[in-house]
DNA sequence: CATCCACCGGAAATAGGGGGGC
DNA sequence: GCCCCCCTATTTCCGGTGGATG
C-alpha cells in the first residue's frame, strides 16, 4: 500500500519536473505587480505627477480625487506615481510619508473609528479596537500628525464604499484639520463610483476635489495589448495558443473593461494548464478559469459570512430544494430559518435583520432578489440563487458540514 | 376601484461589549 | 470597583406600497 502511494508520488513528481514550464515569471500577472510602463494611462500619470510634484519642494499639494470603475488602473497608477515620487524624494533628501488604506477591508477600515485606528497603526500607534470615544481617537490622531513635520500622502482607496456606509463627516474633519492646523496631509481619494462627489457635503467637495482624475474603462483592444505585454514577461515562450489573450480580453471587456479580471483570468488559465500538465494554454483553459474564479469568489464570500448569515443562506438553499420551485418568498425563508435556529440552538434574529442579511447576500451576488407585489398576498421579495447548480451544491455541502445539520 | 395583504426599508431605541477616570 | 461614556449590532416601531381581489 505504502509502496503504491510512493510509486504514484514518484510518478507525480517526476512527471512534474519533466513537464514543460508554463510560467516564466508568474508575478507579472499578479495584482501587485507594477509593470515597467503603464499603458494607456500616460495622461493620468502626468496629471497626478504634476499635482503631487510640489511635495518635492516641501509645498503641500492639492488633494486629488480619482474616479473610474474597478480595474481601470487607478490603484496601479497611484502607487506607481507615489513610488516614483518617493524615489526622487529620497534622492534629494526630502522626507515624505505615504499611507495607503483600502477602505473596503472588512473589520479594518469600514467605520470612522476603525479607519482612524488603522491609520494610526500604520504610524505604529496602537489604540484599543473599541471603547474610546471617536473624539479622543481624533485627538490622538492629530497629536500623532503633529509629530510628523514632513508631508503625508494619505491614499484612501475605495473611499466611496466608506462614505456610503458612514457618511462624509470624517472627510470633513480631515480637511478642516488641514486648514487650521497647518496640516501636512494630502488626501488622494480613489472612488469606483463616478457620481461619488454628488453625495458629498459641498464644503468637503470643494476642498477634496481640487484636482480630479478620470479613468475610463479599457476597451477590448487595449486590454488585449495590456495582457500581451504582461504575458510576454509571465509565460514561457510558445505556451499561449492563439486566441487565449483575445478571449481573456473579451470576457473582461464584457465585465466593463476590468483589467484586474482579465489578468486574473489569464493567470488562472495558466495555473490550470500547469496543474493538468498541458504543454500549452488554450481557450478551454480560459473557460475553466472563468468558472473557477467565480467559484472561488463565491466560496470565499460564503466562508467569511457571520454565522447568522450562513444559516439564512442555508435556509434559502434548502427551501429552494424542498419547494422544487425556482423561487421563494422572504416569509418562507424566515420561518424555515427560525426553525433551523431552534434546532441548532441559535437565537433567531428578527425579520428586519434577516431582511438586511438577505440584502447583503444579494450584494455578494450569491442570490438574486426582486421586490414584487402579490396583490392581496402582500408585497415581498422573490429570491433565488444567482450561481450555477454545481456551485449551489458546493455551498450547501460546505454549510452542512459547518453546522453538522 | 377601494381595499388590504405581508413584507419593505428608514429611523430611532436598546443591548451588549469595552474603555477611561477616579 | 464603580460609574459613566462610546461604538456597533440588532431590535423596535412604523409609515409605505403594487396590484390581485372582491
Amino acid at each position: 500500500m505504502i509502496n503504491l502511494v510512493q510509486q504514484t508520488l514518484e510518478n507525480l513528481f517526476t512527471e512534474y519536473i519533466n513537464s514543460k514550464n508554463i510560467f516564466l515569471k508568474k508575478d507579472a500577472l499578479s495584482l501587485n505587480y507594477t509593470p515597467e510602463n503603464v499603458s494607456y494611462r500616460e495622461e493620468q500619470m502626468k496629471q497626478l505627477g504634476s499635482v503631487l510634484a510640489p511635495i518635492l519642494k516641501n509645498n503641500k499639494p492639492s488633494n486629488v480625487f480619482i474616479y473610474g470603475i474597478t480595474g481601470t488602473g487607478k490603484t496601479l497608477v497611484t502607487k506607481h506615481v507615489i513610488d516614483q515620487l518617493k524615489k526622487i524624494a529620497n534622492l534629494n533628501n526630502v522626507e515624505i510619508t505615504t499611507l495607503y488604506v483600502n477602505c473596503k477591508m472588512k473589520r479594518v477600515a469600514d467605520t470612522e473609528y476603525r479607519l482612524l485606528a488603522y491609520i494610526l497603526s500604520l504610524f505604529d500607534v496602537h489604540v484599543p479596537p473599541t471603547g474610546l470615544p471617536t473624539e479622543s481617537i481624533y485627538k490622538i490622531f492629530f497629536d500623532t500628525l503633529k509629530n510628523h513635520k514632513e508631508i503625508i500622502i494619505l491614499t484612501l482607496d475605495e473611499i466611496d464604499a466608506l462614505v456610503d456606509k458612514i457618511g462624509d463627516e470624517f472627510l470633513y474633519n480631515l480637511t478642516r484639520m488641514n486648514q487650521y492646523n497647518e496640516g501636512n496631509i494630502v488626501i488622494v481619494g480613489i472612488s469606483n463610483n463616478l457620481t461619488f462627489t454628488e453625495k458629498l457635503d459641498s464644503r468637503v467637495k470643494s476642498s477634496l476635489c481640487d484636482e480630479e482624475l478620470v479613468f475610463s474603462p479599457y476597451n477590448a483592444t487595449q486590454l488585449k495589448n495590456i495582457l500581451s505585454d504582461r504575458a510576454k514577461v509571465a509565460f514561457c515562450e510558445g505556451i499561449l495558443r492563439d486566441g487565449v489573450i483575445a478571449k481573456c480580453a473579451a470576457l473582461a471587456a464584457q465585465e466593463h473593461g476590468d483589467a484586474r479580471r482579465a489578468l486574473n483570468l489569464l493567470r488562472v488559465s495558466g495555473e490550470i494548464a500547469e496543474r493538468d500538465q498541458d504543454f500549452y494554454v488554450d481557450e478551454k483553459h480560459v473557460d475553466f478559469a472563468q468558472s473557477k474564479i467565480n467559484l472561488d469568489y463565491i466560496m470565499e464570500a460564503v466562508k467569511v459570512q457571520p454565522k447568522q448569515s450562513k444559516v439564512v443562506l442555508y435556509s434559502i438553499i434548502k427551501l429552494l430544494e424542498k419547494e422544487g420551485k425556482p423561487y421563494i418568498y422572504t416569509g418562507d425563508v424566515f420561518s424555515y430559518y427560525d426553525n433551523l435556529c431552534k434546532s441548532v440552538g441559535l437565537k433567531p434574529l428578527t425579520t428586519r435583520r434577516v431582511s438586511d442579511l438577505i440584502s447583503e447576500l444579494e450584494m455578494l451576488s450569491i442570490i438574486e432578489t426582486k421586490v414584487i407585489s402579490r396583490g392581496r398576498h402582500g408585497r415581498t421579495r422573490v429570491l433565488n440563487m444567482s450561481v450555477s447548480d454545481s456551485v449551489v451544491v458546493k455551498i450547501r455541502t460546505f454549510l452542512k458540514e459547518e453546522f453538522l445539520i
